[in-house]
DNA sequence: CTGCCAAGAGAGCCTGACTT
DNA sequence: AAGTCAGGCTCTCTTGGCAG
């Protein structure tokens, strides 16, 4: 998808885009061996060809400080639907918890097959925690970008080249404005009986439970809250793609993507 | 080259929604 | 409560294409 991407160009749009598609030009190598592009000045067809020849080099040596800053926020699923299978491609789905000071007390970080868990006050460890994340090239979350994000922020300095993918806009996007609980029962993404009826709120008591009366079983329950959130991200991101993939595309059956 | 027009990108503002 | 984003709205500006 990313390679039949042109919205990352100078002044271009949707509209625009769509329009390279529906005359023919589907992807970047397809506009680099047009001498000349209707709608596309001689001037601006030389700036674009260059813009293009960067994106390519950038995704040839994964390096994806360039989508970073060129490709719209609201596209960076584009990058996880043209890499999710590559092995150099490492993504997490994150999650974090905090008090009720906003200090971070648990972060669940899911690479699609196994989930680390740190807990402050034993195994939550900055350095170790700012190696892993900086070894990532994307971090999804739900809400992260106004939450998660910032917070972690705080803790440790994240490198430029990770790209963030928050879900929640997506999801506003495709028709579901509502928490993260709610989508997963809408989809019948499951979780255990334990703490299926627990929301954001009950994570600040478990937390404050736990630290009050150092009690054990109330930990247990945040983490595996916590879990729950990071890892149940991946159905939803699979979901989500598929239907933005499907309305991005939206009569034009002739583009098929890879 | 100059002048005009319509399309559409982008900026600024407001609102509503979510996370713990 | 703080922080951020997208959508809706309006207004402005840039641009490609066309005519002469």
């Amino acid at each position: 998808m990313l390679t039949h991407s042109f919205i990352f160009l100078t002044r271009f749009g949707y509209s625009r885009e769509r329009k390279l598609w529906e005359q023919g030009v589907v992807d970047w190598d397809g506009f680099l061996s047009r001498e000349r592009i209707r709608f596309i000045s001689r001037h601006w067809k030389e700036r674009y060809d260059k813009q293009i020849l960067e994106a390519m080099r950038s995704l040839s040596i994964m390096d994806l400080s360039f989508f970073q800053r060129y490709l719209p926020k609201r596209e960076v699923w584009r990058v996880y639907y043209s890499l999710r299978h590559n092995p150099d491609f490492r993504v997490f789905f994150l999650d974090i918890e905090t008090d009720e000071y906003g200090n971070l007390t648990v972060i669940s970080l899911f690479d699609g097959e196994d989930c680390k868990t740190f807990i402050r006050g034993f195994n939550l460890d900055f350095f170790l925690l700012k190696k892993l994340l900086n070894n990532a090239s994307m971090l999804i979350t739900f809400n992260g970008s106004s939450f998660d994000i910032p917070i972690l922020k705080h803790y440790v300095r994240l490198n430029n080249n990770i790209l963030h993918f928050d879900l929640r806009p997506l999801l506003v996007r495709l028709g579901y404005n509502m928490g993260l609980k709610e989508i997963e029962s809408k989809l019948g993404i499951e979780r255990s009986d334990e703490v299926r009826s627990l929301r954001g709120f009950d994570a600040l008591q478990l937390w404050k439970c736990f630290k009050r009366e150092r009690n054990k079983e109330c930990l247990r329950l945040l983490i595996e809250y916590n879990r729950y959130d990071a890892i149940n991200l991946k159905p939803i991101v699979e979901f989500s793609i598929n239907k933005i993939l499907e309305k991005t595309l939206e009569n034009l059956d002739f583009l098929v993507i890879s």
